[in-house]
Order: structure tokens, then C-alpha cells, then sequence
RNA sequence: UGGUCCAUAGUUCAGUGGCAGAAUGGUGGUCUCCAAAACCAAAGGCGAGUGUUCGAUUCACUCUGGACCUG
């Protein structure tokens, strides 16, 4: 705890291959502490080439938490992941430390740092297969009209294509008897306040370099063995349609195992994939107004980081 | 050498004598329980020239480039 009552945390994020791992382990060596991975593909076991997961060498010793944590096969999101951090930040601070939240799901690290109340309910399968089956059938049109007729204001920010989110905005409704709307604009207040002490580094580097740190790195994945990884977790029968398949890397070339593109053509697409994932992540920290933008293509960064420290 | 066909967005293709469309890619953005997911938006073009015409990307001719056929 310091003067304003909040407890202290660093978070490094930035888009992905723009050296974050590094950074942090080197940070955490000279803070004598831990690190809690803000990653959403890096929870599931078996998937380490693919997610750049950090090695045991890379680590230093340093303790790192929120990486395997569950299957491939399992359902985890956002509310899981806030949850199960949480306690791993609560514990580090209880240690007199001060962790260092790192990774690029800017989705899980806002929710983090300011507390979003996701219900505890969780999803209600039947009710969303039941609702993806609407829009199946009688168009997603007609599913929106559905959120439309209960929650005008939710049904403007979701346009009807978004079917994903116009089925949990009709769940939400259905489960709580409250608009969704409502439940955002309650939420969306908390973004003004940070619920932590923090040192937000938004690491970044010219697009041009960092598209090009994108397609070695994927260079260098296949050479590690990226492919084998992905038969594995094929041959064990995890679904396609499982969250942690969707993960960059595993889906084109599970759709190459099963036939549906060369494997270069699957390699090109990873590529390009990664350069879109990279940009939707810039966006998403840009949003965010309590960030400090660290430029890591100008020499080593690591003692501007310092300076920022409390 | 002679002949036939083709030329439209970065790419692959629609189309019309009267505002030129799509897919894909590139770019920008959105996001409150699948988020490495899902979604949205704007930008971008008739190879060059001459003629016919009120008006040509469309018709005719020349040129340029390409594909195919041809002693």
C-alpha cells in the first residue's frame, strides 16, 4: 500500500514479437520479483511454440504464473482469467513485491486493472447454441431484432453481423433481467480509474520492423517445430472449434494437416495473421489513457523503464 | 511473317453508349465472459491516343503491352 491506498504494479504489454518477455524477466531480476502472464493463449498446456511461450533458460529463475494453467480443450475467457490473476497479484504484493503483469491480451489486462464485473454466472451454453441457431436459420437479422425488442441501446453498438456479441448481449438479458447497455455504462466508469498503483509500458517499435520481427519469428517457429506441435495437439482430438485452436499459428496449419492449403500457403497466412493481430493489439492500448509508450527500436529501453519507477 | 483474342482497384474477376460493382489484399477503427476471437469503416480503377456521338470505360481506327495460332 503507498500514499494513495492502491497497491503498486508494472505492466509491460505491447504487441506481439515487440520483445516483451525480455524486458520483463530483466525488470523482475532487479526488482526481486514475479510475473503474472497477461496472455490468453499462453494458459493452455502443449502450446509453446506457437504462443512464444517463455523457456525455462529465458525465465532466470524468476517465478511466472497464469502460463499452463488449463487443457487445450477447456473453456477459459476473461472471467477465469481475472479471477485466477488476481489472487496471483494479491499474493506477490503480499510478499512486499511489486509484480509485473506482462503480455499483449489488452482485453485480460484491462480487466484487470480496473476491476470489470463479468457476473458470475458464466456462459450459459444451451441458451447461446440456442441463439446461434437463430441466426443460422432465420438470419442474424432476425437474431438481432431480437436484442432490438429488450435492449435498443445494445442492439446500436453491436451491429447485427457481430453475432457473437449480440447473442451474449441477449444472454445477459435473459440471465439477469438487465440490459447489458446498463451494465456497460456502470463498467465503462471504471475505466477512468485505475484500481492499482500502476506503471502501464506500452512497448512499440516502427510497423515497418516490427512486421518484420513478426515473419522471423514465424520463420523461426517452424524451424523449432511448430508443426509437430500442432499435430499433437490434432492427434490428442482437441476441437477446431476450441478457443486455444484458434490461436494464431495452430489454426492454418491444422487446416493444412487437414488438407485445406499448402504449407507454405499456411505459413504466408500465419504471417499475415500475426501483422493483423499486431495492429488490433495497437489499438487496443491506444484507447487506454494511463499508458506509457516505450519505443524499443531505439537502443535498450530498460533503464528508460526505470526512470518511470516509483 | 500474317492472323485471332485480351487490356477495368495492388491482385482475381463482373458490367454498361448516360453516377463503374464484387471478392481478396493493404490501411484505419470497434471491443465489458470465445478476444491470437468476432466485427465495422473509408480509401483504391476503365493501358495511351484519335475519331463517331449531345455524351465513349463501352463503338471504330492507330499505338503500346500480353496470350494463342501460323511457313
Amino acid at each position: 500500500m503507498n500514499d494513495c491506498g492502491k497497491k503498486k504494479l508494472i505492466i509491460i504489454a505491447g504487441p506481439t514479437a515487440v520483445g516483451k518477455t525480455d524486458l520483463s524477466v530483466r525488470l523482475a531480476k532487479k526488482l526481486d520479483t514475479e510475473i503474472v502472464s497477461a496472455d490468453s493463449m499462453q494458459v493452455y498446456r502443449g502450446m509453446d511454440i506457437g504462443t512464444a511461450k517463455v523457456t525455462k533458460e529465458e525465465m532466470c529463475g524468476i517465478p511466472h504464473h497464469m502460463i499452463d494453467v488449463c487443457e487445450p480443450g477447456c473453456d477459459f475467457n476473461v472471467f477465469s482469467y481475472r479471477e485466477m490473476a488476481k489472487k496471483k497479484l494479491d499474493d506477490i504484493q503480499d510478499k512486499g513485491k511489486i509484480p509485473i503483469l506482462c503480455g499483449g491480451t489488452g482485453f485480460y489486462i484491462q480487466a484487470l486493472l480496473y476491476d470489470i464485473d463479468f457476473r458470475e454466472e458464466g456462459p450459459n451454453e444451451e441458451l447461446r447454441a440456442q441463439l446461434h441457431k437463430i441466426a443460422e436459420e432465420k438470419g442474424k437479422e432476425e437474431l438481432w431484432r431480437i436484442l432490438r425488442d429488450v435492449d435498443p441501446e445494445a442492439a446500436k453498438a453491436h451491429p447485427a453481423g457481430d453475432v457473437k456479441r449480440v447473442v451474449r448481449a441477449i444472454e445477459f438479458y435473459r440471465v439477469h433481467g438487465e440490459k447489458i447497455s446498463d451494465h456497460n455504462k456502470k463498467e465503462e466508469k471504471k475505466l477512468a480509474e485505475p484500481c492499482y498503483d500502476v506503471r502501464f509500458f506500452v512497448l512499440y517499435r516502427e510497423q515497418k520492423e516490427l512486421y518484420q520481427r513478426i515473419d522471423d519469428r514465424v520463420d523461426r517457429m517452424m524451424k523449432e517445430g511448430l508443426l509437430e506441435e500442432v499435430k499433437e495437439l490434432v492427434s490428442r482430438g482437441i476441437p477446431m472449434e476450441s478457443t486455444a485452436m484458434q490461436a494464431i499459428g495452430y489454426r492454418q496449419l491444422a487446416a493444412h494437416l487437414k488438407g485445406a492449403c499448402s504449407l507454405e500457403e499456411a505459413v504466408t497466412k500465419i504471417k499475415s495473421d500475426s501483422r493483423h493481430y499486431a495492429k488490433r493489439q495497437l489499438t487496443w492500448f491506444k484507447r487506454d489513457k494511463n499508458t506509457i509508450w516505450i519505443d524499443t527500436g531505439k537502443g535498450d529501453p530498460f533503464d528508460e523503464i526505470c526512470r518511470h519507477l516509483w
